[in-house]
DNA sequence: GTGAAAGCGCTAACAT
DNA sequence: ATGTTAGCGCTTTCAC
């Protein structure tokens, strides 16, 4: 996009270093030295200087400091599109306030379709960015470009990046699983519901997994006693998951989610058609999205540590800028864990 | 911050303009060219910069960009802090889209402390932001300097900016309100308790004018059959606001919230309480967040155009920022509507 | 402790 | 149609 002015651009009357050190009677050097090196300036003089930038309203061009310094300090952080904000809104105010408290700015990417990947991956190429966030699990990609060549850090949230040696700040998704599964499995429910978030998905497949194996370890026959339905991570799946379920001969007792949204979308859409809870069926959600307090009944659920998965991501992705990669390649593991409320209970003899 | 290469930092066999100019064997500025207009080149140099480019992975460097050009294809949105997060990220979904889809990057801010004022009041200053789309009214402001003041073009989505000339896209707050109200009014509820937002937001106040304004225009006393609660936007205020009601000798039949999260945790509380909606107690809210139709009972309300609020909103600031400034200045005014559902009915004969 | 000056990578004015 | 070159505003050597 053409520029318009004949010359530069900049900002009318925007002030720079040089009106700075013409009012303060000193070099540019002084003035750049008085703000970024306080101590290499002797009092006077950096008191003179302070006191112009604060008279002239000076604030350092951003984009001259960049291209001298080499660094931006702005992260990008990726986000599934559209996909379970209540969810995600909490890990992104940890990464909001860790990074912002740490002077970095955050731009945020949805990865959606090719023509934004191909954006997010020339901004990670542009040098604009410092480092990259990627909750869960997805790298952008574009004509074999990735994110992950950039030669810039990449720190994952939520889920590994496969194929990165990123580092990365996780749940114990499988163990939160069993968690679900043996809860219901303790309250006497036999057969079971699975209402599975989207194929492939990082933390779907090790959810799924961890489910089938707590399932197996308590006797019964994954292969029998499972019914799998696929999902979304959205209301939609779980209402979608609701109709094949009443539209079933053989009800399951117990329903385990793969997320909370689909939970109460799930729970309220079999409720309408007169099913009790917990009386008839049991429902178990994943996250612990605050609305689960608030639906009809509230929502047993495991409980993620959304903000401090966002913190630590963050605090990890500001040393490996800093070019302190922390001592341990592995991923850090939070724990989740088991929040029964009002959503499950005892199976009912039949 | 000290950098510490010993010159410039930059990361190490990025590829430069000038190593494609020499590998193609042409002058940078024919590669720029080339880039940026591609009608300037001949079809063959054209070509053969281009797979120069694609050969050695070039992205242009954005700092050196944007010094030179005086623009950096990058905004802010200013957002308030943990406030409403299910109605804002439908929001700043319009926003985002619109904006990433013109080549514009987002950076977003939280406003809480003073500090987080202090880094966005910088960054609107330091020529990083080319525009700022303030949600919620709120203009950050530290120590004199605002926002406002860093000629750079701002847009106010959901709220107008106080004291400022900024275009703004709205809803019509009062008339919503006004039909929050009507709804109860023509339902036969005659004492109405208003859950309200924080003291002073600007949507708070529109809306609670346009409450009283329908209840003193039914011919009731605004001073005795409304009784007001204070709030905040969160579920936090409705249980507040709800363990209030449940302790009033005279209980209002109607109930209108400021926002949806607010009326789904009154809602459930007084539901736990043992009072039936909408046979005791009818409920209002405002937003029309998805969570209205999966809470119990699903919830009437005031639907928002949320995504065309941040979409028109984002197409504004780009014509701002490209310096075509609308015909009008005046605010764009989005239509809510009410949607009702199972939150209200009749009130019941005393 | 301070100043002079080079140069980060790019684009646009000017020259050819 | 293409090349040469100045310079965007800043930081950081290097010299004093």
């Amino acid at each position: 996009m053409p520029v318009r002015r004949r010359r530069s651009r900049r900002a009318e009357g925007a002030t720079r270093i040089s009106d700075v050190a013409r009012a303060a009677g000193v070099s540019t050097a002084t003035v750049s030295r008085a703000l970024s090196f306080p101590d290499q300036v002797r009092e006077d003089t950096r008191r003179r200087v302070l006191e112009t930038v604060q008279a002239l309203g000076y604030t350092p061009n951003a984009a001259a400091r960049h291209l001298r310094a080499g660094t931006s300090r702005t992260v990008l952080v990726v986000i599934p599109r559209r996909s379970n904000p209540p969810f995600f809104s909490e890990v992104l105010h940890g990464i909001d306030s860790t990074l912002s408290e740490a002077g970095y700015a955050v731009i945020s990417g949805n990865v959606g379709d090719e023509e934004q990947a191909r954006r997010l991956v020339d901004l990670a190429h542009s040098g604009r960015i410092d480092g990259v966030l990627a909750t869960s699990g997805l790298a952008p990609v574009f004509e074999g470009r990735s994110i992950l060549n950039a030669s810039i850090p990449v720190v994952a949230v939520c889920a590994e990046i496969e194929g990165s040696r990123s580092r990365a700040v996780l749940i114990d998704d499988g163990a939160c699983a069993r968690a679900q599964a043996e809860h219901l499995l303790a309250l006497g429910h036999r057969r079971l519901l699975y209402v599975a978030g989207p194929d492939g998905n990082y933390n779907e497949v090790r959810r799924f997994r961890g489910f089938v194996e707590a399932v197996a370890e308590a006797g019964l026959d994954p292969s029998a006693d499972i019914v799998r339905h696929p999902g979304n991570y959205m209301f939609s799946g779980g209402v979608t998951a609701a109709r094949s379920f009443l539209s079933m001969a053989d009800r399951p007792t117990g329903v385990v989610c793969c997320n909370d949204e689909m939970a109460i979308a799930f729970a309220k859409t079999i409720r309408d058609a007169g099913i009790s809870i917990p009386r008839d069926v049991s429902v178990v959600g994943f996250d612990g999205i605050e609305f689960g307090e608030f639906c009809e009944p509230t929502l047993t659920t495991i409980q993620q540590p959304r903000f401090e998965l966002g913190a630590t991501g963050a605090r990890l992705l500001i040393d490996a800028v800093r070019g302190n990669p922390g001592p341990d390649p592995s991923p850090i593991v939070l724990q989740g864990k088991l929040l029964i409320r009002d959503s499950t209970g005892p199976a009912r003899l039949r």
